[in-house]
DNA sequence: GAAATATGATACCTTTTGGTATTATATAGT
DNA sequence: ACTATATAATACCAAAAGGTATCATATTTC
């Protein structure tokens, strides 16, 4: 199981969640991210650029402006890790309950 | 939707991972997770306070020692979140799909 | 109760991160 | 061609994060 450390990076801002809130909606240039914000323009493309290395959105040049559009990539990795984690837990709920089983046998 | 910042801080960084790896094995105490490490028992510290503060893990004190443990709580609440965009991926299709069948109509 | 053990707390240092300011480059529109 | 627009790139700064060293506190154990 390789770990998405990238995205899980980019996931822990506030700033950078919001970003995805507005994309969610539709996609954007880095001009409109920034007019939603009280932060210069270059601040946010350092967001950005750490989000597209979380594979949480990708980046298509459109004339002399980008579109920034959410990537399915960044969230179905965590998806993915999730799904490992999950079925640890149910083994561990397994052994639990046999080893219950054992002693009130 | 409420945004696991914490966790997702707690997640995004390989030796925390690493951490979390020895824990799913079994419960362990500082003294014990650093030994694992070449790292100092205060370094390591730091990092089990902020893996507590993303609810992976709980820590329980034992006589003179903490036992930490993994806490399910952390790993629901990725889950939780995954779950949120994976329906809101779902609806983008849906929302395509309908587009897709109005032009070809 | 004294020594050893396990941890907690604090001060301090270095690197990374979040942000601004400034300058440069590519494209659009006239 | 010239000007305005959208972004890229770089240098720089303050704050936060990762790490060590040191000292204090609680708990065994003899």
């Amino acid at each position: 199981m390789q770990i998405p450390t990238q995205t899980f990076k980019a996931l822990g801002d506030p700033t950078r969640q919001q970003i995805l809130g507005l994309l969610a909606d539709r996609e954007l240039t880095i001009a409109q991210v920034a007019g939603h914000f009280d932060m210069t323009r270059a601040g946010v493309k350092k967001h950005m650029k750490i989000l597209e290395e979380g594979r949480l959105i990708t980046v298509t040049p459109n004339g002399r402006e980008r579109l920034n559009t959410l990537n399915r990539a960044g969230f179905s990795a965590v998806a993915d890790w999730v799904g490992y984690f999950d079925q640890f837990w149910d083994d561990k709920l397994n052994a639990l309950k046999a080893l219950v089983e054992e002693d009130t046998k």
